[in-house]
DNA sequence: TTGAAAGCGATACCAT
DNA sequence: ATGGTATCGCTTTCAA
């Protein structure tokens, strides 16, 4: 041990840790011992009396996807400033039966708190975190009682869609209603129901044939765009519920021989890194950011500062338009105006997206 | 504690682990009690005596990307299944004078062992890990005395840049030469390598307006093909040293209204999550299964089964041709043929691919 | 098969 | 300002 330094181990604890008295020049000698011998205090040692690990846990549904990593990028960067470790718990591939064995022994003295993201924790899981008395912060959801960062996702859908329907778009389509294993994540449902409100607020409706269940990743969603676009009509504008179902449509699009935007636009929700080089409209939200302010409201929390109300950090978001969203190529007929241009479409027979909206519950309430 | 149950810590320690002789009576009803209260295990005392922590770190220099996160999946699911936990070190960021303490700090007593993505140690980390004693396994690249799981960077490169040279294509650039604050990578070097050798062998060279540096982000590498795609002269194909990478290539084309591949063919490496959906022909490399085993390389190690001789798995690479590669427009003029239609290139001047090799050292090789 | 007791490496209280 | 020591929760001889 350090105490090969001269001293006792009581002093070498207060002066290794800067605290209470001790006299400079021993605490120097302390130092420089420590320094010599590549001491570190024992997180486990330190743990078992403090009963803090200086860990905390991050629950995320996919570490794989661009969202997920970013945000433990953004909470991994301000806990470390800290001295606070990242315990990754990564739930792809779970079932509903294994996810409470994960996080239980992942937990239990092993993290100070936990962060989760977007996943809401099962009945089981909520009794867990609550019994284990330790701070919780969720992000890309709220969960009662425990503070959480996001964006609203409703009012993000929502300007999303009211850019599509103000550039003259009523055929308008639907990417990302989710499969049944992922029915309870919020942010696909916030967004769906978003865009079924803003549509039915501009007298549209959006046909069974033209929403697009997806697992949001890219390749999923540009699968069932295919479907789509292969039918005799097709709406002029999609509305993405994220950047990655998007670039899957487009991607789909371009391969029907449908130009975007002329032939069809498209938008989404994220400002994914690629949405930039591949000109996609979309909703821009700070994704680190939220990971940073996540790992902030924590280190507040593990301090023991909490704050006096829940918080419920909502981030602005922000519309960003780019080249993959224009006016419909044909003009709705109860506003008449210039045709579009013969387009690939046409050549390929994915062509006469419909002039009307379909059964509109009620005409231009906009 | 658990001795609510009617027995003797120790008998509860030996219980719990099912090791030792335990009467199966005695054993259950401690089963029954550790469940019935809820009872885990402190690790930090676990740790304390064993000396162990089953935990591991995982060292990566950008864990934001595709390619990262993807591995980080795959450690995680494997270590998971046998009971330890990943602890995130992300040095994006970190500066030459910072990334030394957040190893010491992070891995000291807190991990068992450390998996190392693709950034090569410095000599002060280096030395920090052999005095840790604790067993390394590197991801992406190779260090003397520690087991890797990588592909051949060489290989691959080479797969993909003859697969551009059996096209036809002999005016190639290259994309993915790196800065000098990123230099210290293996990767960026031996795939440029690769190219650079494999052009020789052919009797061919990428001029230095042609080759591209960027830091390997899609974005980056569209800022600097733009540049390039101004030129008067600009090649057939461009070979990417990752998706990324050609992502970014291939929209920097579609903007200067160069039609992909008719006007130039694009490659890259790695068969990112987007290739597919971009239609990008690329080099496969199986990600995940890298950083499953390296995973698996580390429970043998930590679990006392070290191989006998220093594993070095190289993983296979496969070309998988998609749409973004094909012939070259024009064909050289040592070899004639047809010309190439008239291209969006030509109208927006952007045009005139040369007809044959700049500066060949040695005509057809091949 | 089970129990008692000695650490593991720090912290914190109590003396000095 | 510094040194002793009980203590944290578990594993591990050693006895019984």
């Amino acid at each position: 041990m350090a105490k090969a330094a001269g001293v006792s181990v009581a002093t070498v604890s207060r002066a290794l840790r800067g605290v209470d008295r001790v006299s400079p020049r021993t605490r120097d000698r302390v130092l420089a011992a420590a320094t010599e011998l590549h001491y570190v205090a024992s997180p486990a040692a330190t743990s078992l009396v403090s009963g803090r690990t200086r860990g905390v846990g991050v629950i995320t549904p996919y570490f794989n996807r661009w969202f997920f990593a970013t945000v433990v990028t953004g909470i991994e960067k301000v806990l470390r400033e800290e001295g606070f470790h990242v315990l990754l718990c990564d739930l792809e591939g779970s079932t509903f039966d294994t996810r409470l064995p994960i996080t239980q022994t992942m937990l239990w003295k092993r993290a100070d708190g936990v962060i989760i993201l977007n996943v809401p924790p099962r009945p089981a899981e909520r009794s867990l975190l609550d019994r284990l008395g330790m701070p919780v912060v969720t992000v890309g959801n709220r969960q009662p009682g425990w503070p959480s960062v996001r964006i609203d996702d409703r009012a993000a859908m929502g300007v999303a869609t009211r850019h599509a329907i103000e550039l003259g778009h009523r055929d308008i389509g639907y990417a990302g209603t989710v499969p049944a294993s992922i029915t309870h994540l919020q942010t696909p449902f916030d967004r769906r129901a978003a865009f079924t409100t803003v549509m039915s607020e501009h007298g549209l409706v959006c046909p069974p044939e033209w929403t697009l269940e997806c697992d949001w990743t890219a390749a999923g969603a540009a699968e069932h765009a295919s479907r789509m676009f292969a039918l005799p009509r097709i709406p002029t504008c999609i509305v993405a519920a994220s950047d990655e179902i998007a670039f899957g449509v487009m991607s789909a699009a371009r391969r029907h021989g449908l130009r975007v935007p002329q032939d069809v636009s498209v938008i989404g929700i994220d400002d994914h890194v690629h949405a930039e080089i591949f000109d996609l409209t979309t909703v821009r939200q700070d994704v680190e950011a939220q990971g940073r302010r996540a790992g902030r409201i924590m280190l507040e929390a593990l301090h023991g500062r909490a704050a006096d109300t829940v918080v419920d950090d909502v981030l602005d978001v922000e519309l960003v338009v780019r080249g993959s969203t224009g006016p419909p190529r044909m003009v709705p007929a109860d506003a008449p105006g210039a045709t579009g241009a013969t387009s690939a479409a046409d050549a390929l027979g994915a062509t006469s997206a419909a002039r009307q909206a379909p059964k509109p519950a009620l005409q231009a309430t906009s």
